[in-house]
DNA sequence: AGTCGTTGCTACGATTGTCGTAGTATAAAA
DNA sequence: TTTTATACTACGACAATCGTAGCAACGACT
């Protein structure tokens, strides 16, 4: 209850990935748990979701990846950083956003009788 | 330029439908204009993508269809009418969509640089 | 009389983001 | 020592949308 349907969400995980890796790289995780706690639990992606958005996002050359050890015995992770398409299509994403909300808000009346 | 994915929308198509249907039987074709003179243009529905969002509506129980003639000859429409269980799903759409709204918008913020 | 644009659909397969389930493996905490 | 957290990968299923096509009646215009 109260919940949200990730399937309305859907084209958006790619934006809301892009807005956290805006200052530095991230990887995985980390963004999932950001992804938990910017929306207050309220939003929690799963994992195959992320890690093929990721997938899909590095395809489409918006994001660059490279992993780093982060123990001596060699276990790896793998961070992505976002590139300079990444950040124009980010900015046509919320461009867009905003014309949705405008066209979706003309069906959408809380309350109706 | 500035016309909508369809793809955001994803299953908010027949919460728009039921909204147009709120007060009085429609059809089809007649949907499909009104959505787009509702959003000024800025979503046109596809034919395949309506006619398959009633039938999903239909086989929920959210609207009932029944058809009358048009023209002497026997030419047939099919109007679709609102249930109260219809009523139900888009109040809870709507409330959804106010969840989703907060939610998304954490992520998008315009003028980013 | 003939063509064009509008009306009002149906059929069918492809596409794509998301989901479900499962498995793997290290590390830290209890 | 058994959880719990970390950090993924693999694989197939699902469902909404899309693309293309076809069909048929009607009215308006030439």
């Amino acid at each position: 209850m109260g919940s949200i349907s990730s399937d309305i969400i859907r084209g958006y995980n790619d934006t809301m990935i892009l807005y956290l890796l805006w200052d530095s790289p991230s990887y995985g995780y980390e963004i999932s748990k950001q992804i938990k706690s910017l929306s207050e639990e309220k939003y929690v992606i799963k994992e195959t979701t992320l890690y093929s958005a990721f997938t899909r996002l590095e395809k489409n050359g918006f994001v660059e990846s490279f992993s780093e050890n982060v123990t001596i015995s060699g276990k790896r992770r793998t961070y992505y950083r976002i590139t300079e398409q990444g950040r124009q299509y980010y900015r046509e994403k919320c461009a867009e956003w905003t014309l949705t909300k405008e066209v979706v808000e003309k069906f959408i009346k809380e309350g109706m009788q």
